[in-house]
DNA sequence: TTGCGCATGATAATCATTCTCATATATGAT
DNA sequence: ATCATATATGAGAATGATTATCATGCGCAA
């Protein structure tokens, strides 16, 4: 039940959050901006105002629900905190967003980190390029 | 002479263009915001505004001439291109920033792109961390 | 030197995100 | 179940970075 999920984060269950955590839980292709999961609610027939998916997506970022992600465009993205860390890859023209995870890439971080004198808290690993799936805007055929 | 690199980048040479390349180029600290940018020529005696500042970046970075990254915190920070790749980490105290290059993770990352199908076209790689540095706010007898 | 088109600066406009504040509600205690 | 209170919500204003407008200025090829 997400309510628990909200209780133990410490934070009152009510209509949005649930709301906001089933969206994030049932949408396919992860990662949506803060626009997106508002409209997507009020097309649902909920009544929620944007102000309210901002902040609520903020405490979940807090909580360590979701994950805030700055992909080039200068909107942020979010997505539900499932699983192990990831990063991405994101297509420049459809906008398609894969994940990956590289255990030497993650363990050249930290080594890294260490070499310069930082103490590692976080990192950010965007690949960009064209996708090959059909339908992308980047296909050769189009324009 | 500055003037040949905006020539042949196909820009005009102008004042206010001539004066962010210099800027660029003598400034300690790379990575400047484009509000720094603004402050140093006014402070520098240099008549230019805040839009130009931007439009110049805009150009400079189409040209190859500058790159642009977004760190966490919302405002862009500019470096001028000068020699080979590299990426970043930060110090989320201090805002200190170091530059690192590492083969093995540029190669892992096009051997990941491929592998999901991407034409690998850009990537950002950003660490954050605390950094070591005596008279960085996030020293531990520091609050 | 001239003419034209691009460049510039001041300012208004955008865009995403955050803040304000009056009202509504969840939750622990009674 | 009822209350009391701190917290949550929604509408809209406010913010901060960046971009667009537009009248004027200037680089540069002829
Ligand atoms: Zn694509
Ligand atoms: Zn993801
Ligand atoms: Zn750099
Ligand atoms: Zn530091």
């Amino acid at each position: 039940m997400e309510s628990q999920d909200l209780r133990s984060a410490g934070l009152k269950v009510t209509g949005p959050r649930l709301k906001m955590l089933e969206l994030l839980e049932n949408t396919q292709g992860r990662h949506l901006t803060a626009e997106a999961i508002y409209r997507q609610l009020l097309d649902a027939g909920e009544e929620i105002g944007l102000a309210t998916v901002y902040r609520v997506l903020t405490q979940f970022e807090a909580a360590g629900l979701v994950t805030r992600h700055h992909f080039e465009g200068g909107h942020a993205v979010f997505e539900l905190e499932r699983g192990p860390h990831h990063d991405h890859i994101v297509c420049v023209h459809c906008g398609r967003v894969e994940e990956f995870y590289d255990e030497s890439i993650e363990k050249r971080q930290r080594a890294i980190a260490e070499k310069l004198g930082f103490n590692l808290r976080d990192h950010t690993l965007t690949l960009y390029g064209e996708c090959n799936k059909p339908g992308c805007k980047g296909e050769k055929n189009a324009r």
